[in-house]
DNA sequence: CGTTCTCTTGACTCATCTCAAATCTGGTGG
DNA sequence: CCACCAGATTTGAGATGAGTCAAGAGAACG
C-alpha cells in the first residue's frame, strides 16, 4: 500500500528548494529567506492521509513541495464536493485562522515545507515581499475557482472530463515541458473517485464519460491511469471553453 | 425602467464614506487615506449596464459604493454561469491585470469609488495596509467561492434555492437587524434570471422549487419578489448545510 | 389598454444518478 | 509461481431530477 517514505531533508537549503521561483517565498531577497530558513522544517504525508481535518484546528501551514493534495467540503449526509487542489509551490492553511474550512487530504505523498504558526504570521506582517506573494498566489486561486464554478455549474458531463484532462495536460506539459510531436502523453494523479469529487459528479459518470471519449479517439487510455491525447485541439473542443482556452489554470 | 442616478458625490471626504472600515482603505491610517483620496472619484451605473467587459482592457478599478454586481462567466454557446456577487465594500478589478477575466454587470444601481489604474498600483506596492487588507478581503473571497462550489457540485434545485435564500436572508439580517418576531421577511434582489445563472439552473427551475417551497410552508411569497419565512429553521434544514449553518456567506 | 417583460405551469425528453454485477488490478500468503 | 482477495474500474438496466419547448398569467409601462 505504501512505498518507504522520502526522507525529510530537513538541511535542505532553500536556495536549492524546487519550488523557491514559485512558492510564498519567490519574491524574497536573501535576507528574507533565511529568516525562513530558521522557522522551517520539512514533513511528509502518506497518500490517503488527512493533513488537516474541516473545523478543527490547523498545525500545518506551509507549502507543498511535492506531492498533490486536494481540498474539499462534505455535506451532512456524505456528499463531498473538492474545492481546490494543491499542486508544488501552493500553500497550505490561511495565516490568521485557528479553523480550517476544508479537509486537506494527501492524494499522493505529500512533502510540505512546514513554518511555526505565530513566528511566519508576525513575519508576514513584516514582509511585504511575503504578503504581496501570498497576495498574488490567492488572486489566481480565486480565478481558477471561479473558472471551475463555471465548469462545475453549466458544463456536460463530457465537457467536465474533457476539461480536467486538459488541466492535468497544461500541468504537466508546464513542468515536463515536453514537445508536442504526436500529441500529449500524462499521467492522471487522481483516482476515479477523486475526479468524481473535483467535478461534481459520480464515478460511474465518470467512468463512462472517459469511456466515451476513448471511444470517440479523443483520448488513448494505455492503463487506467495513463493517458495520449493524439489531438490536443479536439480534446480542448470537447472541453467546450473558446478554443483559445484562456487560463483554466 | 430607470430612476434619476444618484448625485455623484466627487467631493465626499473619505472619513465620511460608508464603506470606510470595511473596504481596500480599511486599514489605512489618515496619510494613506489622504493619496486615496486624491486619487479617487465616483462613478455610477445604471442597472443593467456592464461595468466590464470579459476579456477587454479594464478600465475599471475601485471599491462598489453602494448598489449590487455580479461577475460572470460566459461559455461560446451562451451557457453563463455567475461567479461572483459585488456588495458594498467589495473590490472590482485586480490590480497588475490588464484583461479582465469576467463581465461585470450592475444588477442594481452601483456607485463605484473608482481610482486610477496606475496610480493605485504605485499606491499599494508601497502601502503594505492596503496590500494586506487585499489579502484579507480575497481569502474571503476565495471561501465563498468554494461554499459555493459545494452548492454548484453537489446541491439539488430545492437545496440550491433555500442555500440562496438562507445568504439573503443572513445579508438582509446582517444589515437591517431587525428581530426575528415571527420569522423573517425580506426583498429578493435578483431576478428570476439572476438567480438561476448564480445557482447554474435553468429559470424554470428556479420557478419551480420556489413554488414547491411555498406549497411545502417554508416560505409565503407576498409577491415575486418579497419572501416571508415563518420558521427559519426549517429553511435552513431544506439548504441540506449542518443546522449551525457554518459560514455561507 | 395594448405591449412587453417577468414569472409560472404543463408535458415531454434526456442526461445523469442509482443499484447491481462483471472485470481488472495489485498485493498477499502459501 | 499461483490462487485468492480487496479495492478500483467498467458496464448495464432502469429510475429520476432537471432541462427543453410551449403556452398562459401577472405586472410594469407608456
Amino acid at each position: 500500500m505504501k512505498h518507504a517514505p522520502l526522507i525529510a531533508q530537513n538541511h535542505m537549503r532553500c536556495a536549492d528548494c524546487p519550488i523557491r521561483h514559485k512558492a510564498v517565498c519567490a519574491y524574497c531577497e536573501p535576507p528574507e529567506l533565511a529568516k525562513l530558513d530558521a522557522m522551517k522544517s520539512y514533513r511528509t504525508f502518506q497518500a490517503g492521509e488527512t493533513i488537516v481535518w474541516a473545523g478543527e484546528e490547523v498545525d500545518v501551514l506551509g507549502s507543498v513541495v511535492s506531492g498533490v493534495a486536494t481540498l474539499s467540503r462534505t455535506l451532512p449526509d456524505g456528499r463531498r464536493q473538492m474545492v481546490g487542489l494543491l499542486l508544488p509551490s501552493d500553500f497550505v492553511g490561511r495565516p490568521g485562522r485557528r479553523t480550517a474550512p476544508y479537509d486537506v487530504v494527501a492524494a499522493n505523498e505529500v512533502m510540505i515545507c512546514q513554518f511555526i504558526k505565530p513566528k511566519f504570521e508576525t513575519l508576514v506582517s513584516k514582509t511585504p515581499a511575503l504578503e504581496r506573494r501570498l497576495l498574488d498566489m490567492t488572486l489566481d486561486e480565486l480565478d481558477a475557482a471561479r473558472e471551475w464554478m463555471l465548469l462545475l455549474g453549466r458544463k456536460t458531463a463530457r465537457e467536465k472530463i474533457a476539461s480536467l484532462l486538459v488541466i492535468i495536460a497544461r500541468r504537466d506539459a508546464a513542468l515536463n515541458s515536453t514537445t508536442v510531436g504526436d500529441g500529449l502523453r500524462f499521467a492522471l494523479p487522481l483516482t476515479r473517485e477523486a475526479m468524481s469529487d473535483y467535478l461534481g459528479l459520480t464515478i460511474e459518470t465518470v467512468s463512462r464519460q472517459i469511456s466515451a471519449l476513448k471511444k470517440s479517439g479523443i483520448i488513448v487510455l494505455e492503463d487506467s491511469r495513463h493517458v495520449h491525447v493524439p489531438d490536443y485541439g479536439a480534446l480542448l473542443d470537447e472541453a467546450g471553453d473558446d478554443s483559445d482556452g484562456g487560463f483554466i489554470s
